[in-house]
DNA sequence: TCCCATGTTAACCATACAGTTAAACTATAC
DNA sequence: GTATAGTTTAACTGTATGGTTAACATGGGA
């Protein structure tokens, strides 16, 4: 009896890279098969049809997503640092890998509509999460009373289209500052939350 | 001669409405036509291909999103009114139409790698304005220096996601409060831009 | 050595889809 | 009425694509 010679890590990496760039429907079946190094068969044979694929990439880039977003909000000391602990973690994952954020944009783009059930309710936790923890501040007096969801599209929509447009907007004006690091984006995002764009606010 | 009895704008609305649902590789040509309730031959004998369809919706889109954002700023009196003018006017887009979020929010992660470009110049105009804005304020002791970027795609993120995940998130939560009007969308934002998250932030 | 279970693929199939065409229809001008 | 120019569509074509299959490889155990 051979032993498998094709990991389904090289499959799901070769096909969230293909549905990342070119969506659901314009992902090519046989292009994930090239990118992954094999002929097409094969991933049938490994995980199954397209749906089922895909399925899995987005299952699996979203645990990495908010398992690293739940870490950052387990290890901080205080809401504060939960929230500034959110956007690095958030901005961190963008900056490892656009796939995620891509596939989460055109996810919202969608109305959810390919999402898999499993995924929704990842999506329910983590929003709870943020929830609990803008409501907890706020009882405390740590921080006004801002609308949670709104606090969370906010980070969530600037981080991934700030990283997703990266290229776009170095081909615009080239003169303009290069890619931003995951760091210069959690700051600069991090400095509006806390401080606002006025001069003297914040704490 | 007859009189065209099909106007090009039913054909652009139907278009517009499933290339957002679907994005461009899930659009089906003769969706688009059973949409606009004719043949999909008509849509060839006034529009042109695919192709060409998509970039008409594209372009008519972020023109009247690109006009009204100027109508805000032009009629400021100032930085700060221009900044939530901007608010405001993505606000109020989203809400009275999600295609455009729609389109944007997929182009943004297919890197715009099927945005036309006429559109990509729309948008470079579109960051050079906003940066201008937020530059002048900067300038005038209005505002910190912010990334302009950053602020920008902090706005549009949030409006675009917050919009088109309201079904998704009642979905999800029954319970929680029901879709943000354009009103309360701009102004959770402008709370925060302006405020920061924590008590007695801003001016 | 010969099995046989697992792994791998080329070739194939059915369908769905973008795009075309030729014919039918309509309205106006004469 | 009928010729004409513009309008509309049913039906068609070619191809690309998701999915299947039957054959081929490989390696370990009897």
């Amino acid at each position: 009896m051979g032993t498998a010679g094709v990991d389904e890590k090289t499959i799901l990496n070769a096909a969230a890279k293909v549905f990342a760039e070119k969506g659901y429907d314009g992902a090519r079946v046989d292009e994930i098969a090239a990118e992954a190094g094999m002929n097409k068969a094969m991933l049938y044979y490994r995980v199954g049809d397209k749906e089922e694929l895909y399925r899995r990439v987005v299952l699996k880039g979203q645990k990495t997503f908010t398992d690293s977003v739940d870490r950052a909000i387990s290890s901080a000391s205080g809401p504060e640092e939960g929230i500034a602990g959110i956007v690095e973690a958030i901005a961190a994952n963008a900056a490892e890998s656009r796939l995620v954020p891509s596939i989460i944009l055109r996810e919202i783009a969608g109305g959810g509509s390919t999402l898999p059930p499993e995924g929704m309710a990842g999506i329910g936790r983590l929003m709870e999460t943020v929830r609990n923890l803008v409501n907890d501040g706020a009882e405390k007096g740590f921080f006004r009373r801002v609308d949670p969801a709104a606090l969370q599209f906010m980070v969530m929509g600037a981080v991934f289209t700030l990283s997703l447009t990266a290229d776009m907007r170095k081909t615009i004006s080239p003169d303009a500052p290069g890619p931003l690091t995951a760091d210069e984006i959690a700051s600069s995002i991090c400095g509006i939350l806390f401080q606002g764009i006025f001069p003297g606010g914040g704490e």
